[in-house]
DNA sequence: TATTGTTATACTCTATAACTATA
DNA sequence: TATAGTTATAGAGTATAACAATA
């Protein structure tokens, strides 16, 4: 597949160029994310866990008691899109959602211990995943990514 | 929205931790990308693109003739996900399709006037969509990224 | 009136299997 | 047989409008 022996196709045998686009930051950033996705989606597999399983699942651990609202925001989705999410961790029975005494309209999210249990044991897997995919980095530069990522959110 | 005051909820007033995912990079690579593209769609909404069309506008105008696997190669999409792409860009007389003399299964994909001259105008916007997302990050800081980016590519 | 959560719906990007026509 | 392009289909993430229950 990488052999650079081009058969003839009534075009020139050259490396395909993407001059336009190669010096456009965020293209770079959203090929990476793709990838990144990808992987981060194999990882998860043997747990049956997405990535908005697992990043729900880890703040509501962070943050028992929280409500759905609170959550979206804290994902930076839209309300309808965490409804199918919250269903599914609560029909697997790794959080608890119970109504609010102070504000009938609102659910307190709690992780159970199967659910503590799981996001530990995803988590460890999602580091070697990092560990894997980010390895020759130097660790002041990931920390100016996540910087320059915390930036780009707040631009845009 | 911003305001800090917490009416209560059943639930300490707290800022939303999300301790168990702030320090993986991907996540945070992630939901920059996801902001990237939605300003981007936004940007190219003016002349009726989207990422993908643009993307592989700007391929075929920076190699004309090449075949639709080379593409699909060059922007790593699957060859299905590409057909819908160059059925539009054709259909709009964006770009012309022809087949190869050489081997009749290929397609030759190259650009029209049209379009390159909306490629370079929707280049220029995304320009200053980048520029604005990304201001005041270093322009070294910049190449670093992208470099970073590549790599994950190739971990990945 | 405004907010919480919900339903319905749609768009974009991505992925795989199976097909056709050429090679 | 292998490759170029196609069709069909599915999954994942994201977005908006409209609604019921509650505040």
């Amino acid at each position: 597949m990488q052999k650079p022996t081009e058969k003839t196709t009534g075009r020139e045998a050259e490396p395909i160029s993407e001059s336009h686009l190669d010096d456009l930051i965020g293209y770079h950033i959203r090929r990476a994310s793709n990838i990144i996705q990808a992987d981060l989606a194999r990882t998860l597999k043997p747990f049956d866990l997405r990535m908005l399983t697992l990043s729900a699942l880890a703040v509501i651990a962070g943050n028992p008691g929280l409500r759905q609202s609170q959550l979206a925001d804290a994902l930076e989705i839209e309300r309808p899109n965490l409804v199918v999410v919250v269903d599914e961790l609560e029909r697997r029975e790794l959080i608890l959602r119970e109504r609010t005494p102070t504000d009938r309209r609102a659910y307190a999210l709690t992780p159970t211990l199967a659910g503590r249990t799981l996001l530990n044991k995803a988590l460890k897997a999602v580091q070697d995943h990092e560990r894997r995919l980010f390895a020759g980095i130097p660790d002041d530069l990931k920390t100016d990514i996540i910087n320059v990522m915390t930036k780009i959110r707040n631009n845009g």
